[in-house]
DNA sequence: ATGTGCATGTAACTGGTTACATGATTCG
DNA sequence: CGAATCATGTAACCAGTTACATGCACAT
């Protein structure tokens, strides 16, 4: 149940409709893939039946309304859960390409801690594939060969993209909120 | 229903168990996921009632069978159909990874006309997602603005990588058993 | 002898898709 | 005026996961 969660993130960002949502992720549909609405909506009713959102019909001057979510406090707390989670497992592209998305969700301290924990992760995942040539008695065909490839340009550059965020956000997160004294991650 | 043509592709490489087909698939578990054994054993079956592969219970040296399972020439059909089509959907990047796995199977030059027709697309992808910060009416909260940069990585780091790999592709004479061993190979 | 890894399998569940239905608005 | 886009929704269906069950082999 990921598309629940990732909703909730981008109604922490601001209200939106749950078309605005759709619309929003298209864009990078060809990453991690977006809901299709016939599990959108239903995700929808189902977080406003547990509280965690509530609705608005606001008509745009003259419009037909839209239904315009917004999250409650209680669907922070539910996010801010997920996000712990999510941060400490062996996230996926997908899942960290929607923590990314949620951001401004995190701590300026905490989003660090975040993208050196997956810097980690990348390292080690490319030192796997690397060293998965050294089987010898495995023998490699063309397909796993570029397979290989493919997967070890990806983790670098993955790895390169964390380094220079790494070294650019704290000049970014100066004017944001100080941090929290109890090491919470998130804000 | 991809698992199913996925499955079908590396028995087309050789004949493999189901468990061979699940460890291999881990190594890329970060990138693409790797099916469970509960969906994997059941298309499994699902291949041999429709005849699109073989089982043979092989006992190796008085341990306990395994059953090592062949693509058939029904089977071997069906793959190719789905292949062409792949080729000219709009693939995401789990679907390519899936399809270079199976680039044995692609005759050499409609292999390279595949990574070429992936080059436009992550052309495209590139380009749009560069748009997407023109423009002004949209603010871009930071989570927006990582992730956009984490994309555009991404993007950029798969078209440098089929660059070299189209460049470094026609020297490779023959198709099929290639190199084995040494890292520098896709360099 | 007991635990860990190999190896195969099944049943229940569910998250998400496909396909469909509706209506209002904007544009050529 | 018709087509396309915006916008929301429902129901059937299915792929794939979780959880469980089985049994052999091998090491400690």
């Amino acid at each position: 149940m990921s598309v629940r969660y990732f909703i909730l993130g981008f109604l922490s960002q601001k209200p939106m409709s749950g078309y605005d949502i759709k619309r929003f992720l298209a864009r990078f549909n060809w990453l991690i893939g977006s809901p299709s609405f016939g599990s959108l909506y239903p995700v929808l009713h189902a977080l406003l039946k547990d509280g965690l959102v509530t609705v608005e019909a606001i008509p745009p001057e003259g419009k037909r309304p839209r239904k315009i979510y917004s999250i409650t406090e209680a669907g922070r707390a539910v996010l801010r859960e997920w996000l712990d989670q999510l941060a400490v497992s062996d996230a996926s592209l997908k899942a960290f390409l929607m923590s990314l998305f949620l951001a401004g969700t995190f701590s300026p301290a905490g989003l660090i801690t975040h993208l050196q924990h997956r810097r980690t992760q990348v390292i080690d995942r490319h030192a796997a594939l690397e060293q998965s040539a050294g089987a010898p008695d495995e023998e490699m065909d063309l397909g796993q060969c570029l397979a290989r490839g493919y997967g070890l340009a990806i983790a670098a550059a993955e790895l390169a993209w964390l380094d220079s965020t790494l070294d650019w956000l704290p000049q970014q997160s100066l004017p944001m909120e100080v941090v929290q004294g109890d090491g919470a991650l998130l804000r």
